[in-house]
DNA sequence: GTGGTCTAGACCACG
DNA sequence: GTGGTCTAGACCACT
């Protein structure tokens, strides 16, 4: 799976990182029990520092998305993440609350927005189709 | 209008009084035209550093939500902010696609996500009836 | 609060300085609310670096033991942390397993360390009385 | 015996190879004098590298478990393991004790904590009854 | 001054 | 060769 960086970004490279593999997940490029770059390799590859990769690792292993074995390595986790609980819908509505305030006061109506969604889960709906 | 901050969240304290602020505008507790609390008796209303509040003031000034006269003061922009352009939609789809490749691999699906939306602009929508 | 760290210790220089804090937090002599060392601070004092110390820190924040504040800095959890629920209980069955194993068959009876635990748990118990 | 290995669990491989034959012989499925497959059919067996059955194999040999002879092969220590010493207890309370800091920050009761150690010791109270 | 992020380079445990 | 740990030194965001 390709990695795109922007190094000039507001966003911490350790998350960008996150997001790509999260989103590699969601589109299905990246299948349970795939293996995921070493370390090294990984920070090789895309240029950036071990610990970064490793700090975005660590972070994907806890959340439930891959697993960190010793030695064999990196591995997208066998039986997927958890599905959303309650917690996750709360924080989800935390971290939009803002957005939408903001969209409401640009005159984005709730069926603009709801349009922006869909067509974002258009991207990831195909799931497995583009395995590359 | 009243101000809730939580110094214990993640979330910067000059983002979550921005947010608050865009929040008030868009249930249209905040009027165009309001005068908004100066820079130090906001920042002593609510307990927090003058640089801070400063800080929120001149981002939300710089996104077109209020205008800052020497003399006059601080009020909502007269003609409200700007009106959603292409590069805002941007901006929002950038934000909100790790969230959905998030969602989606735990299982929400595109119609859940869509009415935590709508849920959220119902908060918002009845624009100017509680005022204050 | 007095940190004594072993260098040469199998245990990570991270764990340790863990498990001297929490042991201050169970004693009493670190009481919520109660500000910790900063970073930098710790590290100088305790002659480590300062990564090992946010280590910790990391640590002891996602499992409720303290606060980290952006500028504050960083306090004991306000309301003590969580109380222990199945999850936590199963993990500690499973620590515990091996070690009795190998208790009894150096014959140690169940007597023998359940007097091992009322003795350490003597050593916490009488919380607050030796604030230092 | 059966050994059952967990691939994806944090504890090494040559660590829970050890707690499972410790086990066994605290149950009194392995009896002293009783023999031990060889390092190599051992390894075949469960399907892991030779290096980590012998790294078991020698510190179980070390703490006095078992025998090694260069031809008739791995047995259980005939006159079991060495008692308890002093040092050995004093190693065991220093493990115990960061566990028992913790619990005590979760409100676990020493009659908890002595509960799961009752509990866990019934595990192996009827040695030699259930011999294979 | 505080924590957050990133880099560089090193040694160790594991298999 | 893998991840885990530790050090040293640096810049940035926040208040």
């Amino acid at each position: 799976m390709q990695i795109l960086l922007d190094f000039d970004s507001e966003i911490p490279i350790y998350l960008q990182l996150k997001h790509q593999i999260i989103a590699g997940i969601a589109k299905g490029v990246l299948q349970p029990k795939e293996p995921l770059p070493s370390v090294r390799t990984m920070a090789k590859d895309i240029g950036i520092n071990q610990h970064t990769v490793n700090k975005t690792y660590q972070m994907l292993k806890q959340e439930g998305y891959i697993q960190i074995h010793r030695q064999k390595g990196v591995v997208i986790h066998p039986e997927g993440v958890d599905k959303a609980d309650v917690a996750y819908y709360h924080a989800l509505e935390e971290s939009l609350h803002p957005m939408i305030a903001d969209a409401i006061c640009r005159q984005v109506t709730k069926e603009d927005f709801q349009a922006i969604i869909a067509k974002l889960y258009q991207i990831y709906e195909y799931k497995g189709d583009d395995k590359k």
